[in-house]
DNA sequence: AAGATACCGTTTGTGTACAAACGTGCAAGC
DNA sequence: GCTTGCACGTTTGTACACAAACGGTATCTT
C-alpha cells in the first residue's frame, strides 16, 4: 500500500469504485427489511409476511393446489411446504388430495383461517401505508409502478 | 354460496379488498428474489449478497469490529457472526480481538479476500445495472431516491 | 472505588429461501 | 398398450434474518 495506483497529481484519495450503499440490491435490502419491522409489530396476530402472503392468496382465490399457490405467492416448492405446514399446524389452513389429480395436494383455509384473514386484512393495508408514509401520493405511485418493472 | 352476499343490483363479485400482488411488501420482496437470481449468476465468485456485502464493506473502510460491521451492512449481530464464520472458513477474512478494547472482535481481510473483493467488483456493478435494466436513466435515478426515502 | 449503564459477542430457536435429488402421477406420442 | 416427458410434492442441506437470553467488558456517575 502507501503510493497510489496513478501518481498523476496530488492524492486524492480515489473514491472505492464500489460503493455498497448505493447499489440497487442493498437499498432493496434495507427496505424489506424495514418493511418487515413494521409487519411484525402491526399485523396483531403472529404472521410472518409470507404466511400472511399465503392466507390472503388463499382467501382471494379459494382453495389451490399448494405448487400453484406456491407460484401465486413468489415462493418456491421447499418453501410453500414448510408455511403451509406451520399455517396448518396452526389450524389456519387444511390439506386434501384432490380427487381429480393424484399429484396435487389441496390447499384451504378453515373457518379460523378465514377469520384471520377477515381481521388482519385492515392491519395488513395500514401496513402497506406505513411503509409508504415517507413518500407523498404521486411518489408513491411512481414508485409502485418503476418496482412493477423489475418483478 | 350460490347467492351472493349483497342483492342489491347485479352481482359485480365485489373485488377483494386486499390485493396481495398490489401490496409494497409482496412487490419488494419479488423484486428482490429477481435480484438475487441475477446476482447468483453473474457474481463469479460463489458468494451471497449477503456474504458480498461484508466484503465490499470491508474493502471500502478496512479493517472493523464486526458488530460494526454488522451495522454498515444492515445485518443482525447473530447474521454478521455466522457470515463472518463463512467468510473466515473459507479464508476470506481472518479476526483478531482488538488490542484496545476487549469487547470487541477485529474483522479484516485477508489477501484471497483483497483479490476477490477486486475481482467480484466489476460483476457486481453489472448485476445493480442488469437489475435495473428495464428502466431507463431517468426511472433508475428516481427509483433510487424513492427507495433511499424508504431505507 | 463501586455501582449502574451501555456495548460487544455468542448461543439457541424459529422461519424464510433456494438448489438438488427423489418418487409418483398424468398426459401425449407413437 | 407403452414410453417419454412433464408436473407435483417431499426431503436434505446450506444460508440469511431476527428475537431473546447470557456473560464479559468498557464507561460513566456518584
Amino acid at each position: 500500500m502507501g503510493r497510489s495506483v496513478s501518481p498523476k497529481r496530488a492524492v486524492k484519495p480515489a473514491r472505492p469504485s464500489y460503493i455498497l450503499d448505493e447499489q440497487i440490491g442493498f437499498v432493496l435490502r434495507q427496505v424489506w427489511q424495514r418493511h418487515a419491522t413494521i409487519f411484525a409489530r402491526e399485523i396483531g396476530i403472529n404472521l410472518t409476511p409470507t404466511q400472511w402472503a399465503a392466507v390472503s392468496k388463499l382467501a382471494e382465490t379459494g382453495p389451490c393446489s399448494q405448487n400453484l399457490l406456491g407460484r401465486l405467492t413468489a415462493m418456491d416448492v421447499a418453501t410453500i411446504k414448510g408455511v403451509i405446514d406451520r399455517l396448518t399446524a396452526r389450524g389456519l389452513t387444511e390439506t386434501s388430495p384432490d380427487p381429480e389429480d393424484g399429484r396435487r395436494l389441496l390447499v384451504s383455509l378453515t373457518r379460523a383461517g378465514q377469520q384471520v384473514a377477515e381481521k388482519a386484512a385492515p392491519n395488513a393495508l395500514a401496513i402497506s401505508r406505513e411503509t409508504l408514509a415517507p413518500l407523498d401520493a404521486k411518489e408513491r405511485e411512481t414508485l409502485i409502478a418503476l418496482l412493477d418493472k423489475l418483478r
